[in-house]
DNA sequence: CGTTCATATGTTTATTTGCTCATATATTAG
DNA sequence: CTAATATATGAGCAAATAAACATATGAACG
C-alpha cells in the first residue's frame, strides 16, 4: 500500500470514524451538490426563482439551444429540484420546493461573505 | 438559430433578467458547488467537521492513496474551504470556517426531507 | 551529510459530462 | 390526416476531472 504511516493517531481516527455517517450518504450528497455545479442549471433554478417558465422562454433566457435546456431540465426534474406542468404546447417548469431556494442562497451569501473576508488578506 | 418561438414572453422575460446577477456570479457559484460535488472531498470535509487532522489520518481515513487525498486537499485549500498548518512533520488540516459547515448541513437537511417528502408519492 | 517519514505535485489515463446535431413525441390548427 | 410549433431524447464528440503512478520537497534524526 500507499503511505502506512507509523504516527499514532488511532484513538482520533476512531473516535472520528464513529461520528461519520455511512458512505453512501457522500455519494448522495456530492449527488446532489453536483447538480448545482454548472453554470446553466444554477442560472436555470435562479430564473424560476424569480417565476415560473415555459421552456421557450427559459432558452432565450440562457441564450443555449433549446436541446441543452431541455437536457439540462430534464437533469433538474430527475433530482426533483423542478418540477414541470403540461399547458397546451407549452411545458411550464418552476422550483419544486423552498430547499432548493435555500442552497442557492447558502452558496450566494458564503461567496459574498469570502469577499469581505478576503480584502483582508 | 435552433428555436425561435414565436409566443410571446417577452414581458416576463424583461422582467426575469432584470433581477438576475451577472452571468460571471453564476460560474462562480456553480465553482462553489462543484467543490462539494466529489464523496471524497465531502467526506474530507466532514471528518475535517468533527476534528482538525493530519494528512496521515485523513489517508487512513478514506481508504485512497496518500496522493489521491493530497490533491483533494489541495482543491479545498485553493478554494479556502480548509486551511493547513505544519507542525514538523505532519500537516494539520482544519475547516476554515463555519460556512463550510452550514453548506453541508443544508445538503443533509435537504437530502433527509426530501425522503419523508417521497414517501408521499 | 544521508536516511526516513510526511506531504506535495506533475503526468497520464479512464470516466464523466455538457453541448450539438438529428430526430422523435406531443399538442393544436387547418 | 397534414403541417406547424413546443419540447424531449438519443448519439457522438470535446472538455473537464479524479485517481494512479512516479517523483519531488521538506522536516527530523542518526
Amino acid at each position: 500500500m500507499n503511505g502506512k504511516p507509523s504516527h499514532d493517531h488511532s484513538g482520533l481516527l476512531a473516535q472520528v470514524r464513529e461520528k461519520l455517517p455511512r458512505e453512501e450518504l457522500f455519494r448522495e450528497l456530492a449527488g446532489l451538490y453536483s447538480i448545482f455545479a454548472d453554470p446553466t442549471r444554477v442560472k436555470l433554478l435562479y430564473a424560476l426563482w424569480e417565476s415560473e417558465m415555459c421552456v421557450c422562454a427559459l432558452t432565450e433566457l440562457s441564450g443555449l439551444s433549446q436541446s441543452a435546456v431541455s437536457h439540462q431540465l430534464r437533469t433538474l426534474r430527475e433530482s426533483n429540484l423542478v418540477k414541470a406542468r403540461r399547458e397546451g404546447k407549452q411545458v411550464y417548469y418552476a422550483l419544486a420546493d423552498a430547499h432548493v431556494r435555500m442552497i442557492i442562497e447558502m452558496g450566494f451569501e458564503h461567496l459574498t461573505e469570502d469577499r469581505q473576508e478576503e480584502t483582508g488578506r
